[in-house]
DNA sequence: TTGATATCATTTGCATACGAATGAATTGGC
DNA sequence: GCCAATTCATTCGTATGCAAATGATATCAA
């Protein structure tokens, strides 16, 4: 009885570790379903910029002019995808571009004035993206939670 | 002094309330980044498909032949998107597609032998990449984060 | 049965996102 | 000063992701 026992334990705990595959519980699904959820919370808030577009702007404003490829890099975008985001940026106005004098490389990167009223005007509604994006989670969940996710990013 | 000393609470409080806006800090942005990270670890696991690709055929396999849409709602993408995941997934054979008999708006997707056999085999390596994506967190780190993430997703 | 409504799928247009290749300009080592 | 390696930017190709418009089929109600 006892051998019949340890085996039946056995196949048990083989069971357990050979469970189906749940995609709906993996890192990453997850993360991409919370992602797309904020982005959609943004749209309704801000709906005339997307959450890259704002990030570009508000990074411009928080340091100054900088070059194309560094604020890529300050807001997590390749070279490839920023050049995208500052092209639409730059058609609407919102910033503009120059050479770097000593550097004839480096394309630089500035707010209007346009850009610089309108990320001020934005960064209030994009707090409130924020918020309701957080809504789920109480003060303190938010707090553990976004220090877990900054361990991950 | 006392009437001073409130004035100066009252005057740091204004600060703190204004306080500069830091991207770095927002959810949006830091959900971004962790995505992003995710996507790329994966990448490195599981070279010839993409985390859409995957979910849609994990999901099939779980599942058994669906309709296009029903699909696409159950790993969390649109019709236009999933529409492009399963037709790269049929150009390499590893879905079938069929016109459901009942209901001819309907297309029924359903696994190769080929997707089957591909999909049991990267399970085991995209549990590898979960596994990387939390290894900066503790083991009760990972149960606290999953289960606030899902509270978000 | 027919006409309005709803559902499933497709298409188009736009916006990230990234790898890889290319070109222009700069820098470092010698 | 010169060549090699590096850096900055651009371009191309591929893959999500979503809104909006369209077409085909089903369903429901009068």
């Amino acid at each position: 009885m006892t051998g019949e026992s340890s085996l039946l334990k056995i196949v048990e705990a083989d069971a357990a570790t050979d469970e189906a595959y749940h995609l709906q519980e993996q890192v990453g699904f997850i993360l991409r379903k919370a992602h797309q959820r904020h982005v959609s919370i943004f749209a309704a808030h801000i709906a005339d910029l997307t959450p890259p577009q704002f990030a570009a702007l508000a990074k411009l404003h928080d340091v100054g002019e900088t070059s194309q490829n560094q604020l890529g890099t300050l807001v997590a975008m390749d070279a490839a995808t920023i050049k995208g985001v500052i092209d639409r940026l730059k058609a609407r106005g919102l910033v503009d571009l120059s050479r770097h004098d000593a550097d004839k490389r480096r394309l630089m990167v500035s707010l209007t004035a346009e850009g610089r009223s309108t990320i001020e005007r934005l960064i209030p509604l994009a707090q409130q993206a924020t918020q309701e994006t957080l809504a789920p989670l109480t003060d303190k969940e938010i707090a553990i939670f976004l220090k877990l996710l900054a361990k991950l990013a």
